[in-house]
DNA sequence: GGGGGCTTGTGAATTCATTCACAAGATAGG
DNA sequence: CCTATCTTGTGAATGAATTCACAAGCCCCC
């Protein structure tokens, strides 16, 4: 559908603004404007219609956008409306976070594999899955094709269990690692890095007026 | 320092060249060049150049960047020279993980507190500091001042619970819930929001050619 | 000490993103 | 049916970020 390459930052928006619709509808409204989805998101309005322009016409002019239906849009751009077979990798403290966080699976993402390379960890279970073994993992997607490894690892042993995955023929990658991780160009990887984070809030700090 | 508003782009790419001049460091590297840098980080050596322009110059035209010294500068830029004092609040499995997490204690990110809401964790011990009350935090800043709250409670609760960190005086937050947070402009917030992340990532997956 | 080979630092050019501004619809009310 | 009032969708204008391209500086070697 889009026909030109969409920027990362509206992408972002999007993701805001559907987050803002149901909100929206929640509260029952069946109508809203370009005006006010800006207002909540901190942006403007000329934005909001832009970055839904290249994707299509959603909304009537002098009236706005049904709520109902936009919501429905921004889910199906942002391919949210299948679900997707996620497994996190690495099972400590950030990785069973995750695997036991409900926003994930309410937006469609199903957790269904834990894998680990502790042999302490193997065998328990977290949040109703078996911890497997990172070398189960390619035979585990042969048999049921996985879409989402979200990486959980230290950053040593990162690099090492990206190749693993990919390894095993899986196509998108979530990354918590706090390095620069490399793949082959049709695997999509996606790195939250929280380490920077943290030190882009720190320079924010520092240069204050 | 710097003249003018520095990109973000700019300032995550910083914190990247600093991650690799680390890496160079420990592979006993003495010297290094815009091009290697870039390399290492997938952009172009006159990207890094033009970064490091907005804060100075720091190389040696025909030879490169001493790395020892471009750590340095790259560490005072992002105003890690100094520790941080960060406080976590609430302490359920993501906050517990950022507790323990040790890329922040390496950076200078020092957590002096950990607070919840919930009576069940309140003085219980999580990785050798007690859990203590929100409302003990506006008392606890007058005695010894914080620069930063990382805010990890659900996103019910979110604003109301920045609200209060605000009204204590903390002016850096770091914010892990899912929902579009209000501040007051004298207060700096970086959130870091995995659901979106994950409909970034469920964008690029549906949208691959 | 002068020439050749590198690599930086930076204006200028280009590309990309946001904002402006307004015609084109749409509705409602008389 | 016609007018007044909204709000969208979108080219054009502006503004921001990246890339280009090259002069300036530094080192090494002859």
């Amino acid at each position: 559908m889009p026909l030109k390459r969409i920027a990362d930052s509206t992408v972002r928006r999007l993701s805001l603004y559907l987050r803002f619709l149901e909100e929206f509808e929640n509260a029952g409204l069946t109508t809203v404007s370009s005006d006010e989805l800006a207002a909540r998101g901190g942006t403007t309005s000329a934005q909001v219609r832009k970055d839904l322009s290249f994707f299509g016409s959603f909304g009537k002019r002098g009236l706005g956008y049904q709520v109902a239906e936009l919501t429905q849009s921004m889910r199906r751009i942002l391919g949210l409306e299948r679900d997707w077979r996620v497994i996190i990798v690495g099972i400590g403290k950030i990785g069973s976070a995750l695997a036991q966080y409900e926003g994930f699976q309410q937006r469609g993402f199903r957790v269904v594999g834990l894998y680990d390379s502790d042999p302490a960890k193997i065998g328990r279970e977290v949040y109703n899955l078996p911890v497997l073994p990172i070398e189960a993992i390619a035979e585990d997607n042969r048999e049921r094709p996985v879409d989402i490894a979200v990486i959980a690892v230290p950053a040593s042993a990162a690099q090492r269990v990206v190749d693993q995955v990919v390894a095993a023929g899986i196509t998108g990658i979530m990354s918590f690692a706090p390095i620069q991780l490399h793949v082959p160009a049709d695997v999509t990887l996606n790195t939250v890095n929280m380490a920077m984070e943290l030190e882009r809030l720190s320079f924010a700090l520092s240069n204050r007026e």
